[in-house]
RNA sequence: GGCACCAUAGCCAAGUGGUAAGGCGCGGGCCUGCAAAGCCUUUAUCCCCAGUCCGAAUCUGGGUGGUGCCUCCA
């Protein structure tokens, strides 16, 4: 498999440290809120990845972190613990809101039939090994202390900046964060902060009461999972420039190795066109979607149209077009489902050979994606029901759901004066009194629904 | 000010040197009393300018426009 490589900024064939299992790290979720559908982007990013291994018979380990410890709101070292703040407003403990936003988090991910990675670790847990990661830097030279914590001195690590290509010397130094005067440099980062009497969270450690910083979280769990050197890491684009630039720096500065072979960022999600935040009222998370009549699936579909590496734009018009599209596909799906013909080998091993190649080519899922529908245009055959359910091993679309074309089910109960409009039509109808028939009709449309004729029988939606 | 990405039909979106996948929508047709749904079908020369090449959406240079990051952030 070919894989874009942040570090490099180039595709490169994959190659796995062992050929025992492709160790992977993913950055998962602060369970502090509920995650929204960009979130979920880059974690349908993270499983399009693990499949797409899978179906070329590579074999994972995969560790994905739930962060439940706060971390403050800037790392300007003021500002209000996230957790805290929210453990606050909602009068619980902060254990209570991890617990709670981390299950809402694995049914979201259960939802969009995201696989879960074979380990899942806590950051509460791994408080002692984060601990034993700052002292082991501190030992060696890379970290001070002062009166709130222990940094990280990236003046001893002179290769910082390489992922994101950043020269230290341009950027707009304390632009628009207050300046700690106790850091060394300006980029210098906390490994270990320590605890105001106050701070909910906190832990015992060689420097007193306190709570780790952000970054050493994801470095003393990739350690421990998978090694100081390991094959892959993935996140969203926004980590390149400080958090993965500062896992690098805690990893790589003890061992002076490159410690990740592969770096791989999902692209963000824009809300009609523009950045997805709370204060302009466009964040949605996968429940209110499915609120308004979208299938989890649909989104899938949605974030599988686009590459990963390429910004999307999320729309309701780009949703319905989904939908639609989705919908289509599983009604012709079915048609080869039921069919008991079989396929020319010849061609079934096109399709299969296109499609290998698409996601071999640094995981290309739209071009897969239109493969597929080329491919339900062929004469209805039981064999091409198959291949699909092969693909879908990597689309994860649930298209072992396809069946007949079907309305959507009327959820709620129908008023008794639409139906007596449409028994009326009915009648109106048999009597061939076409006038009254759209009369009727139009009165149903008036009160929100919608009319269909079908072969069945006639069938009502709400509009 | 710095870094990065992007610009393909009405909309979404593949394609990165050999003559524009796919989806939605629109138009046309079939079906229907008429509609709707469904099915069939049609629909672009790739932001602008200059250059390289037998040949460029694809490479180079210069513009213009958009977005993200540089503060926690997927």
């Amino acid at each position: 498999m070919k894989v874009y490589n942040t570090l490099t900024r180039k595709k490169e064939k994959f190659v796995p440290l062992s050929n025992e299992a492709v160790t992977m790290y993913s950055c998962g979720p602060t369970v502090y809120n509920f995650a929204h559908i960009g979130n979920m982007r880059t974690y349908i990013f993270m499983d399009l990845l693990r499949r797409a291994l899978k179906y070329e018979n590579f074999r994972l380990k995969g560790v994905m972190n739930i962060t439940d410890v706060g971390h403050l709101q800037s790392d300007a070292d003021e500002g209000e613990d996230k957790m805290e703040r929210a453990a606050k407003a909602q009068n619980k403990s902060p254990y209570e809101i991890a617990e709670f936003y981390t299950n809402v988090f694995f049914e979201d991910l259960d939802k969009l039939n995201i696989e879960k990675p074979e380990i899942i670790a806590k950051a509460t847990e791994h408080i002692d090994d984060m601990i034993n990661y700052v002292v082991e830097l501190h030992k060696a030279g890379y970290a001070y202390e002062t009166s709130d914590g222990i940094y990280f001195d990236i003046s001893k690590f002179p290769k910082y900046g390489q992922l994101s290509r950043i020269k230290l010397d341009e950027q707009m130094a304390g632009a628009r964060v207050e300046e700690n005067t106790e850091k060394r440099n300006h980029q210098d980062f906390a490994l270990w902060k320590k605890a105001e009497p106050t701070h909910i969270m906190q832990w015992q450690s060689p420097w007193g009461m306190g709570y780790p910083g952000w970054h050493i979280e994801c470095s003393a769990m990739s350690t421990k999972y998978l090694g100081k050197i390991f094959d892959m890491h993935t996140g969203g684009v926004d980590h390149i420039p400080i958090h993965h630039e500062n896992e690098i720096a805690q990893n790589e500065a003890l061992t002076g190795k490159k410690s990740v072979n592969y770096w791989m960022h999902g692209e963000f999600m824009l809300v009609d066109g523009g950045k997805m935040s709370k204060s302009l009222g466009n964040v949605y998370t996968v429940s209110q979607l499915m609120n308004m009549g979208y299938d989890p699936m649909v989104f899938r579909y949605f974030c599988l149209n686009a590459h990963y590496r390429k910004k999307l734009n999320f729309t309701f018009e780009g949703m319905d077009a989904c939908k639609k599209a989705y919908n289509r596909l599983l009604a012709a799906l079915y048609l080869h489902k039921v069919s008991a013909e079989s396929a020319l080998p010849e061609k079934l091993e096109k399709y299969e050979k296109e499609f290998y190649e698409a996601i071999d080519d640094d995981l290309n899922v739209p071009l897969a994606l239109g493969i597929l529908f080329t491919m339900t245009k062929e004469n209805p055959s039981k064999d091409y029901f198959e291949l699909a359910l092969k693909f879908d091993n990597v689309f994860g679309l649930r298209l072992d759901n396809a069946g007949p074309y079907q309305e959507e089910e009327l959820k709620e109960e129908i008023p008794t004066e639409v139906s007596e409009l449409v028994n009326a039509r009915a009648t109106a109808k048999t009597n061939k009194d076409w006038a009254k028939a759209d009369e009727y009709r139009a009165r149903i449309t008036e009160l929100g629904y919608a009319i269909k004729d079908t072969k069945d029988g006639t069938v009502l939606t709400k509009i």
